[in-house]
Formats: structure tokens, C-alpha cells, sequence
RNA sequence: AAAGCAGAUCACCUUAUCGCUGUUUCGAUAUAUCGAGAGAGAGGAAAGUCCGGACACCGCAGCACAGUAUAGCGGGUAACACCCGUCCAUCGUGAGAUGAGGACAAGUGCAACAGAAAGAAUGUACAGGUAAGGCUGUAGUGAAAUCAGGUAAACUCUAUACGGUGCAACGUCAUGUAAACCAACUUUUGAGGGUUGUGCGCCUAAUGUUGGAGGGUAGACGGUUUGAUUUUGAUAGUAAUAUCAAAACUAGAUAAAUGAUAAGGAACCAUUUUAAUGGUUACAGAAUCCGGCUUAUGAUCUGCUUUUUUU
């Protein structure tokens, strides 16, 4: 498949997103949080995606924009692992709990943990 | 060579692969998307939000007061607290830098130490003088002792400018209907209510009927990037700048694009075997748009000053 991230993948709506934050299911993996939640929409288009980093720790743009350039790239890179899901319209928020900057290489192996973790998770329920 | 002063320029580069956001061309179709190609895609400060405008709406912003800002003189500008020129003052050996540079001949306030006395009155020594007396001169204190004294980062006065709110302004469309909103008519009252800091002034309310259409959903589109624009040249001017001519179109996101990886090169630093290895490449990310100011910050270049050495 593909490597895109184009406008469709990403979440957009302001109502979803409040939705997710509140009753979306969390995993943890330090430096990476994933929230997640089924959507109402079906669109068969894969899951919808955004990425997040708090101010409090990051107070320059620049490094936070950095750290959700890394974010989305490791997404796009490893979004195979739970592409193939079709069963249900998933919507995503990736945070960024450290405190530090990350390398590449760093990001790319947490995200694909954390996504084979999601996966294994969903699967089963 | 060292130390310093002023100004200008650039903001690591190239290629490949995989991506992102607009624009545009072609082809498909379910008319909104998909595919392919072309081309564009952060800054000198995008930052702080401190000034000044454009633009939009509001009770059409009128007058008075209050308030705020500015302050040699002349010029520039859409405008400014900005810029240019110039005088003066202060600082520096100098190149230069700084400006809290309107008025104390309107009124009020304030003035350490010293001094009899600091704006209110008088007093010491010596000398002169008178009917008498600080009446006069000198000495003495101090930056200043009656001199149109000093002080306005003291009130104040003078001159000039300023209505308020900010693109989440505002407009259109879709969905859609309860109070509230708008228009017309009707009845009652001239009190009450509303109004940007205050007053004058200005606006009008309540009931019912009919018609229109709001709020909310941060929905979609416009506003939104062709402009006090950029580059080059000429002319005027000491300059800021202005005028004319030619050419160019140069980000437009909206939980917010401008990225990731690899290879090669460049600059700097460290290590040492002088050729490699390792590291570093600042400050920092557009959000309605311009003109400034301030702050952060890596280099490179040019001109000038002072000192020392050599000739």
C-alpha cells in the first residue's frame, strides 16, 4: 500500500476530536500516547489521524512543529500495521509526553510498537 | 598587528527516494473526486504586540470637559513615538554615541549640606550714611542671596494629534425554528429605558396583527492575498524620499502545509599521526495586510578611528 497522509487521514472536526478526548481508550508508550475511539462516520478511508504537543513542555513553535513533523512521518511510515482494519472507522490522537526532542529513529520504533499494541488490543475485543 | 566605531550582505548547498499544502494543464467520471504532468511553497526578525495606518462594523461619532500621546529647528511620509538633515548639550583621546532639548516674564509646589536667612523675612563683622532704621557697600555660606534666581522623568500652561471595537471584524449561502431581532399598521404614555470616560446632545418603548429573517451548529465560500508590491534604469534632492519608464507576480494553511531518509560537498571547532576521525552549522516558524520600533541571534565584507612596531 501506499505511504500517504493526505487531508482525508487527517481529523479535522472539532467535534470528533472533543468526543475522543472524552471517551476515548489510551495506550502508553513513553515519549507516545495514543488516544483512540470508533467514529460514528464510516468512510472506509482507514483511521483518522492527529497529532498533539503540549505547550507546557515544548514553548517554542518551532520544536513543537518538529515534534508533530517526526509524529505524523513515523505515522505515515508504520500505518500499514493497522491499515488492513476495515472493520470499523477509527479515529486517532497521537500526544507527545516527553520532554525532550526526539530523533527520528527513536519515534519510527515507538510508533510501530505502539501501533502493533493497538492492534493486538482491538483485535482480540 | 591589537583594541574599537559605523554601515552593508547572506541566513549551509546539491542530488536521489518517499510524503504534505495551494495553483495550473490534460484525461476520466458518480460533478465531486481520482490519475498524470508542470510550476510554487516561512523570516530578518515570521517573535514581543509597543506605536502608526489600510480595511470592516458600531448608537453616523457634533460640541464641551476629562483623558492619552508627542515636544529645538527644518524636511520626508498614507501615518507615526519612525526616518533624514542641522543646531545645542552631555559622554568619549578619537571614529562616533546619546537626547528625560517648548514654557518657571500666569499660578501653585519643592530645594540635602552649609548658612542668620532658600523665596519668607531678616541678621553678624567692618566701612559709609541718616532724624531714625539692613539704608548702602564689602566680607562670610552656597550651584544660587532679589537677580524677570533654580526646578516642568513636580502639578501646571502652550501647540499639535486622537470616537470605539478588531478579520473569531464583516458579507453571502445551506440546514432550520422557541424567547429575543427588523419593517409596516394599531392603541396607551411623555414618564421610563438605552448610549463609547462624563455632560450636553442623540436614539426610542410596551401590547396585538402581518411580513421578513436571526441565535446556535467556531458548517461551506468570500474577506484572503495585485500591493503605500518587487527588480532595474533615469531625473530632482546633501539626504530621508519623490516622479517617470520598463519588466515581474513572489506562501496562503485553518487541530493549521513547507517534512523524513540517504549520499556528496562547504564552513567552523576539537583531537592528533597533517591527513583523517568525531562533533557543530545560530536565533527562530507565516495566520487580514502594510510602515516602524524593540528584543533574540550565526557569519562575511567594506569604510573609518586610536595605540604600538617597521620603513
Amino acid at each position: 500500500m501506499k505511504e500517504t497522509f493526505n487531508h482525508k487521514e487527517k481529523l479535522k472536526s472539532k467535534k470528533e476530536i472533543e468526543l475522543l478526548f472524552g471517551e476515548g481508550k489510551s495506550i502508553a508508550q513513553y515519549p507516545i500516547r495514543l488516544i483512540y475511539r470508533k467514529s460514528s462516520i464510516q468512510e472506509n478511508n482507514g483511521p483518522k489521524t492527529a497529532v498533539s504537543v503540549s505547550k507546557r513542555n515544548f514553548k517554542k513553535a518551532v520544536d513543537r512543529n518538529r515534534i508533530k513533523r517526526l509524529l505524523r512521518e513515523g505515522y505515515r511510515k508504520n500505518k500499514y500495521i493497522v491499515h488492513h482494519n476495515t472493520t470499523h472507522q477509527f479515529t486517532f490522537m497521537f500526544l507527545y509526553t516527553g520532554k525532550e526532542m526526539p530523533e527520528y529513529a527513536l519515534v519510527a520504533s515507538k510508533m510501530k510498537k505502539i501501533l502493533q499494541k493497538f492492534n493486538t488490543q482491538e483485535i482480540k475485543t
